[in-house]
DNA sequence: TACCCATACCTCGACTATCTACACCTTGCG
DNA sequence: CGCAAGGTGTAGATAGTCGAGGTATGGGTA
C-alpha cells in the first residue's frame, strides 16, 4: 500500500464538515476517520488538524463541547452548527464543480 | 453561469504539464486554454502562471523557446521535456488517487 | 514502583503556492 | 494619436499546511 499523502489545499474544511455531519466527534476522532474513511490516503497533521477546527469555530459552523471520551478521557467533541450544514453543501457543490474542471483537463484525449 | 473560480491549490503544475502535452503553447495561450477546456470554471492568474512556469522550466519538466506566435508577436512557447512527460504521468496519478480519496468521504453516506 | 505507549489537546515557525496589483512592451484599429 | 488586446514579468501580502515541539492522563507491563 502507497503510504498516506497528507492533503489537497484547502479541502480539510470540507473533509472536516463532512465527518462531523453524521455525528459529534473528538479532534483525534475526526482525523482517524478521514484517514480510514478515505482508505489510508489522507492524512490529517495535528498541526493542521486543531488550526481547522478553531478556525471552523470561530466561524460558528462547528461547536465544541467538553465530554468523556470512549476510552474515559476528557475530550472536545465537536458538532455541526445549522450554519455549518449549509457551509457543508456550499463546500461540496465548490469541491465538486472545481475537481470536474480538473478532471475535464486532465482526462482529455 | 457562475464566475470562474481560480484554482485548486496544488494542481497548477499537473494543469499545464497536461495543456503543453498535445502542442507547445505559449504563456498566455496556457491559460486560455485551461480556462476554455474547464467550462470556464478555472482560471489561472498571471501571477500564478508566469511563476510556474518558471518553476516547471527550473525542474527541467518544460523548455521554453522564442517563436512568433498566431498574431505575429514573439511568444514564449513551452513544451514538454521527457522528464516532464512522466512527471504529468506522476502528478495526474496522484491527483486520482486524492481527488478519489476525497470523493470516497464526500459522497459517503 | 517506574516506565512507556496510546490517546488527546495545543502552539509556533517555516514553507510554498497562489492572488492582487503593478510595470512594461508590441500590434492593430478607430 | 490613444486605447484595447496580446504577451511577459515582478513584488508583496495572504493563507493553509507541515514539521516539530510541548503538555497531560490512563493503562499496561516489567
Amino acid at each position: 500500500m502507497g503510504k498516506p499523502s497528507d492533503l489537497v489545499q484547502g479541502t480539510l474544511d470540507l473533509l472536516i464538515l463532512k465527518t462531523l455531519s453524521t455525528e459529534a466527534r473528538h479532534g483525534w476522532a475526526i482525523a482517524k476517520r478521514i484517514q480510514q474513511l478515505s482508505g489510508e490516503v489522507l492524512q490529517v497533521q495535528q498541526g493542521s488538524l486543531y488550526p481547522a477546527l478553531h478556525r471552523l469555530e470561530q466561524q460558528g459552523w462547528i461547536k465544541a463541547k467538553w465530554m468523556e471520551s470512549e476510552t474515559g478521557r476528557q475530550a472536545k467533541f465537536y458538532s455541526l452548527t445549522t450554519a455549518g450544514r449549509s457551509q457543508l453543501e456550499k463546500e461540496t457543490a465548490s469541491w465538486e464543480r472545481l475537481s470536474g474542471a480538473i478532471n475535464l483537463i486532465v482526462q482529455e484525449g
